[in-house]
DNA sequence: CTGATTAGTTAGCAC
DNA sequence: GTGCTAACTAATCAG
């Protein structure tokens, strides 16, 4: 649709055009695009009214066409950065999710064993029950197992 | 822009074709897509091939402008649908992150708790350098300051 | 004027 | 043929 590059073939001998002549005829879009205004009238002397605006036109659409380029480029960008950072937050929910479950495990573990420490120490403390050598040889088991810290919330559970 | 339905009036009870002349000219644009390409065929009748492929030309123009309309508006909705999810993501993060920290110094408080325990326990059932009110006394301190963070687990004790 | 954005048009792909 | 989408153009807005 504008690729047309095929109807002059040696057109850089050929003079037209006012009295200037060789300069004026193809720029060929990319060079006219990435002129700077002054460097633009340099190429614009010696021309038709009429062709000035029709050059200057060709200049606006093809700045037009480079701008709507980028503002598609911008648009998929900002969305693949939406999905990133959702994934972002995806995985950190995952994670939070995670430590969540775990902590609620070792909570409730070491809830049951405070539990189970606490009825140890009232029967020590206040059952006149058992007050010999039984609970000791409990309580000893308990420190055992916690210097294991999590794996095993073994209580003390042998009395014997 | 398009709007334009002033130009037959009673148009129902003419029936012509080949000839034609009053309603074969103008479909207002809104009839034209919406028809059916059967109804179409029916306009159709008595026109030149070249104004049949311009009608449906026209016609397919048409459907394109809609098409392209609802892909923009599919496009926005998607990226609001993504903002959306987002912000539910981030909504949940902050949640799991108050469920943790809060969890987090249930546990810690927890632990000293336990310790404390613990640490009761063994003077009670180890320790002969102290094995009466001066042991008792100091677990009761212990169980205060740590009753002011949770609420009734408090007390295994009861010295005296 | 420059750059960005919107709506309409066209080309081309997929069904 | 129908629907969708990328790229282009023109119109329009903001700076």
């Amino acid at each position: 649709m504008q690729g047309m590059t095929t109807q002059f073939k040696g057109n850089k001998t050929l003079k037209v055009k006012k009295e200037v002549g060789e300069n004026a005829p193809a720029l060929c879009d990319d060079e006219l695009v990435a002129m700077s205004v002054r460097e633009l009238n340099t190429h614009l002397r010696g021309l038709t009214k009429e062709d000035v605006v029709r050059l200057k036109q060709r200049r606006r659409t093809l700045k037009n066409r480079g701008y709507a380029a980028s503002c598609r480029i911008k648009r998929v960008t900002q969305k693949e950065e939406l999905e990133r950072q959702k994934q972002d937050l995806q995985h950190e929910v995952d994670k939070l999710a995670r430590e969540n479950a775990s902590m609620r495990l070792e909570l409730d573990a070491l809830r049951a064993k405070y539990e189970a420490l606490q009825c140890f120490a009232r029967t020590v403390t206040c059952g006149p029950l058992s007050p010999g050598k039984v609970a000791t040889t409990s309580v000893i088991t308990i420190i055992k197992s916690t210097n294991n810290h999590n794996s095993s919330p073994t209580s003390f559970s042998a009395p014997s």
